[in-house]
DNA sequence: TTTTTAATTGACCGGTCGGCCAGTTGACAC
DNA sequence: GTGTCAACTGGCCGACCGGTCAATTAAAAA
């Protein structure tokens, strides 16, 4: 669970032979161990020693390669960030603003999180750590985002006397928060029942909901 | 921000006077300080001197009232608990599941977290912590919660094609989340524009929506 | 080939952490 | 009073933390 999936820069070096090097290797390597770590048991609960160990590597290249501990926080961040603004972005410019839009959006943020528990963990850590940073990239998603729901609004296809806001961080406030306490909540129910049948019963409820409150009503 | 609003147990003391001794106030002391620090900075990130120095104490007393770091953590948890499941049973007990026990029970829960961010900053750790650990009493208010959405559907107040926990967990998701990214939200918008203004649009926004999806469309 | 650069290592450092312990002192029951 | 117990203190400990450094060596540049 903690280790590497990537295989290690030196993979058990057999004696007497020489050392191949490759920073790049080694470089995702120490991301790769240090995510895991960071997301699971937080930055502060998380010692140099046990990413390096992970890792394959020795305590002295991590900050080589990294100079501090905080700096390779902020590695990680930027790399989650790239890949989680490519997966939004991809959706929103997919077409003019829609009903249609919105609920494939909606649907396909939660299967992201679905699939992706450490992009939920990451979110969170992000909501913890709240030092209100909103990158400039993140800001410009948001109002792209907005911007579609109020080319749906101006065509008549999503009620108008909701602020923007509302049905944007409304649709991802339904999906993340379901995904925080999914283990919490999945106690609820017994022991026998497949926690994939609940995720789609909570999809569906909120999709109709969601879906049925956001358009024009006479 | 970090010191406890409590006085200390022994404030100041005067020279020469005999020191009174008050555990009870001790306790409250550094609860009240450890609380303060975990929820801005995390369990790992808090030494106990820190709290000590917060509280008015010394270290050795905060391991002879609660044994370990961790046994305090349990104990800010426990206290803080309570007070959650106070606020929510009275909203739950109040009456008959109805639509409008629903409404009220949003917007209470919304004005809550408004009021206090530390209850937010505690949640949120929590779904960090994920252990998964669901307390009795936890289990037994959602169960309450559910049981009067059901009673509200049944009376054909709400529409009965939705799953009761994505109800329960849609309205307070939707609170949740917003407080959780608020102060990132809130650069969405100019500097000049009232936090408070922001929130009362979200609100109403997220009523209109759920409202409006929640109740049964021939 | 020679020189330069950078990846990699292991030993090491000062500081801080959570926790322990021996001793002191107030509160309180008898 | 006097004895008992728990509240409280200051000093201490070993472990471990993030980070540094000089030395080694593979790889790239010259």
């Amino acid at each position: 669970m903690s280790v590497s999936p990537t295989p290690f820069p030196n993979p058990t070096s057999t004696e007497g032979e020489p050392k191949r090097r490759d920073p790049e290797a080694t470089r995702r390597a120490i991301l790769d161990a240090a995510e895991a770590l960071f997301l699971e048991h937080g930055m502060a609960d998380t010692p140099i020693s046990r990413i390096a160990r992970d890792a394959g590597v020795t305590k002295s290249l991590i900050h080589h390669h990294f100079g501090s501990k905080e700096a390779l926080w902020e590695e990680i961040k930027r790399r989650r960030f790239a890949g989680y603004f490519d997966v939004q972005r991809a959706l929103l410019e997919a077409g003019p603003g829609s009903l249609e839009l919105l609920r494939e959006s909606t649907i396909a943020f939660f299967r992201f999180l679905q699939a992706d528990p450490a992009a939920v963990r990451f979110m969170t850590w992000r909501a913890i750590e709240e030092d209100g940073l909103l990158l400039d990239q993140e800001a410009d998603l948001y109002e792209l985002g907005m911007a579609r729901v109020r080319e749906a609004q101006a065509a008549g296809e999503l009620r108008a006397d909701i602020a923007p806001i509302a049905i944007v961080k409304g649709f991802l406030g339904l999906c993340l928060s379901w995904f925080q306490t999914r283990k919490m909540t999945m106690r609820l129910f017994d022991d026998g029942v497949d926690p994939e049948e609940i995720d789609a019963q909570y999809l569906e409820g909120v999709l109709r909901l969601f879906f049925e409150g956001v358009i024009p009503h006479e």
